[in-house]
DNA sequence: AACAGTGTTGTACTTTTAGCAACATATACC
DNA sequence: GGTATATGTTGCTAAAAGTACAACACTGTT
């Protein structure tokens, strides 16, 4: 198996800064790898030009860049978001009989990233990729209440039951984060209703939602309580399968 | 200034998979950085001995790898909001002449958390560590606009020109979101005006507020625009160097 | 079974890179 | 201030590394 000797020791520095705290110099770094000065000082500069380290300050020390910030959350985001919600869609399917769905928050509304659809006959066709509004979705609205993007948009009805109201839907939103779990009563598709709980991760951000949709005949408002308690409690499984803590929130609040 | 162009092909990959959700493979790397298959090949190893990248199940499509999470993690944890605020603190200064703030929300009350100090002779004094209202604060004020924080304390007024209504005070905010600066206008102490904008972070998370304040002779009503356009730039510079992208949600949404 | 599509190896060619300087700049110490 | 020590960057050429073109192994498809 052949090695690019040239990216290798590029990565090698990368590792080398991870263990230091105040930054490294371009011979300290040299010296480390065995290799030259020059050599280092070339290495470091294209590091330098795409990101992945930075030099602080008066040009001397170099630290490591925002790029691996940025590459690091998108793995940690996208990837494994998804592949980890997959068994817990299945669980909902499972459970309550119902297409299950997870989305994340993108572009101020709900974008829809995976989909599990039910055996049932009569389900309700939804397609992946697409975004819904985060007012009168379920998804959407454990987003407003559990996250931490203010309502922005106007709120356009969709439905004679789409909330319109500012007030009333924080009301419904204050409702939402002490049930633990969103509805949506026809609000955007007549004859669906919706329910969704929120997905967090190992530092307890809101990453995303996953819930239930179904026919308003099935999805009853007799048995819709039964429906959230199911949804809120796999979200919960899902988020601490994402590396949820929630001793950890009351910790940082401490110390905050 | 020489590249090392190795280096710089790997780096290019890694880029280059942070926009594919689910991985690619050795050829289609190869096509989009018109590379040879086989020296991207040898690259990917190279970036896999590392854990920058992982191959999937089937040894076939190449992810980012767990490698870039550990770096950015540590990145995170290290590198604080206040460490990266200060120049931009100090650029402040320079460009406006007054002093310049850093401030996070703690407590319902924005926490003031660093300070460069202006080289004016009048200057505005003011404490590292204290707690101030957020209804009649600049930097307040961008906490209760492009935060998640609804108002839930009384409008307490401190000098005549504080806000008390709350119905004023939301259109005062729906303003600032709009033009992307607050504006204390000697609302909290007579004869110091103050303008902020908010920081985000890598996740679009409202972080903390940046802003200046001076006395009103020297921050007028006609100059307070041109100050809060240099404060707004300042502080979108600020957020760009936590690892915010405006353009991410954009193309996540492109993705999926 | 042939085919189109991957991904990984050999090998000779040629380009890049490493190492050695010199240079520029900064910091410390009499 | 001037010398000394250390650092970071830049020319230059030998030498080593990487590239391209194959051939090969493997998979799934028609």
């Amino acid at each position: 198996m052949a090695e690019i000797q040239s990216l290798a020791k590029g990565l090698k520095i990368l590792n080398l800064l991870e263990h230091s705290r105040n930054g490294m110099g371009t011979t300290e770094i040299a010296k480390q790898l065995s290799i030259d000065k020059s050599s280092a000082s070339r290495l470091l500069h294209t590091l330098a030009n795409y990101g992945f380290v930075e030099q602080d300050e008066h040009s001397t020390r170099y630290l490591l860049g925002p790029q691996l910030l940025t590459l690091g959350q998108h793995l940690l985001n996208r990837i494994t978001l998804r592949d980890h919600a997959r068994p817990y869609l299945h669980e909902l399917v499972d459970k309550t009989g119902e297409c299950a769905h997870l989305a994340i928050q993108a572009q101020r509304q709900a974008l829809y990233i995976d989909q599990v659809e039910s055996t049932a006959a009569l389900r309700v066709e939804s397609e992946i990729g697409t975004l819904s509004p985060l007012h009168c979705t379920a998804l959407g609205k454990v987003m407003l209440a559990f996250g931490d993007c203010p309502i922005h948009d106007e709120l356009r009805p969709f439905t004679h039951r789409t909330v319109t109201d500012p007030s009333t839907l924080a009301a419904q939103l204050t409702q939402t984060v002490n049930r633990g779990y969103a509805i949506d009563d026809e609000e955007y598709n007549y004859g669906v209703r919706c329910v969704a709980a929120p997905v967090y991760d190992h530092r307890g951000v809101l990453v995303g939602a996953i819930g239930i949709s179904g026919p308003a005949g099935r999805v009853t408002l007799e048995r819709i309580d039964d429906f959230g308690n199911v949804v809120k409690e796999t979200a919960y499984a899902l988020s601490a399968r994402m590396g949820f803590d929630a001793g950890l929130q009351l910790t940082r609040a401490a110390q905050d």
